[in-house]
DNA sequence: ACTACACCCGAACGGGCGTTCGACAATTAT
DNA sequence: ATAATTGTCGAACGCCCGTTCGGGTGTAGT
């Protein structure tokens, strides 16, 4: 039940119709033109990445790319949709049956690091390129990424309401967050680092609780003022 | 002294020269390109933003761009020098006489949101267009940038051993920290905001040090273990 | 007055881009 | 067997790009 296809969008139901069919020659070539678009994009840049390098990466010619896609943007819609969406879905999946708010953060925060670890290249273009989206191909994703984040939001009310913290600017809190973890593309490389992805999403949330909550480091300088 | 000029780069001299004599026409034509390429190019990307568009912006012909600048990568080039060195050296001006490791990084974080909501869109371009460049110029201003990172680590390195802190990793926390700040182009304007950027400045930092030194929220579980 | 040089720009060059067209093969449906 | 549909691609179109060229104008030095 993956979100591999942009079902209730506004993309043209014509070109989504033909992979409803169990046609594999189609889907493969499909998926081929979609892992080379992702690789050129993220390595090169949405308009330095060329449709004649991809369809030539994907072993196919340029004019045969527009049997797949109606243009360009569509390709990287559809790179963005599967990848945002995936994101949203596998954290709904996840935190579904989870009660405690401490640890449908730690869910989060985990998950998030493993999805970046198995697609790099496709998170990067999250974080990148979506503002190369324009129109309401741009809303929808928009749309997309603003649910995601306020799940996490929701998780973090939660999470202080439950254990009664005093944090200072909740919504600066979950922006650092996303930012830690929309970084990660410009300094982790999980197959090169000696950090598991594991080990650094378990830094990530020690160190996002420990930013919440506080640290006692500071309150000697509260204290003199009363 | 400000950095405005890179004196000792690579870049042509026969370009700079010019500058140094006290030709108030030339450099105000030259900060009106300036100007105008670091708008264009946080709002539409290196790529998309093109020099004849850039041209009319600062009022100028296209060809006349090139007696101030020997290409558009050097253009770029120039405009993340000047903010990868003015963020830097103004780091370096600023702790010189602070002695407290803690002080170092709240003015350290402070400078840099203050620095931000000066030059939103140079800031941007430092996050989102360091990659644009090639070959040399690339490399210097990595440089420069690794500088400015090497110089927080080692305030955060003094913090740890003076508060004899217990990090689990401080790479990761620096990381973090500077993902904080670099991706604060995609959600915070100053302008706009109702978070000054002092008020910003304090909650990035108070996270950043309760990040650092753990919660007891999360030392409940370690303690089942022993 | 003349030379030299900084400054400026209209026009053009060469090339790469996204995309379309039209013809041809391959597959599928009838 | 025939018709219809799908998949494929070489070639081309029109556009925009970064950059250059050649010659202009203004200005300062002699």
């Amino acid at each position: 039940m993956g979100n591999t296809i942009p079902e209730q969008s506004f993309v043209s139901r014509t070109q989504d119709d033909r992979s409803t069919a169990h046609n594999s020659s189609y889907n493969q070539r499909n998926d081929a033109i979609l892992k080379a678009a992702t690789m050129l994009i993220a390595r090169d840049g949405y308009e330095k990445a060329s449709m004649r390098a991809v369809a030539a990466e994907a072993g196919v010619s340029p004019a045969s790319m527009y049997h797949y896609f109606d243009g360009k943007e569509a390709m990287l819609f559809t790179i963005l949709f599967r990848a945002f969406s995936g994101l949203e879905s596998n954290l709904r999946m996840k935190t579904h049956l989870v009660e405690d708010p401490l640890e449908k953060i730690r869910i989060m925060i985990a998950e998030h690091v493993m999805f970046f670890a198995n697609d790099m290249d496709g998170l990067k273009l999250c974080s990148h390129e979506l503002d190369s989206m324009t129109g309401k191909a741009y809303e929808e994703l928009h749309r997309i990424r603003r649910a995601y984040y306020h799940h996490t939001r929701e998780i973090v009310n939660d999470l202080i309401d439950k254990y009664d913290l005093e944090v200072n600017d909740p919504h600066v809190a979950t922006m650092s967050l996303f930012s830690s973890l929309n970084w990660l593309y410009r300094w982790y490389d999980p197959h090169t680092s000696n950090r598991s992805p594991a080990v650094l999403g378990k830094s990530f949330f020690e160190q996002f609780i420990g930013g919440l909550s506080g640290s006692e480091l500071l309150q000697q300088d509260n204290g003199e003022e009363s």
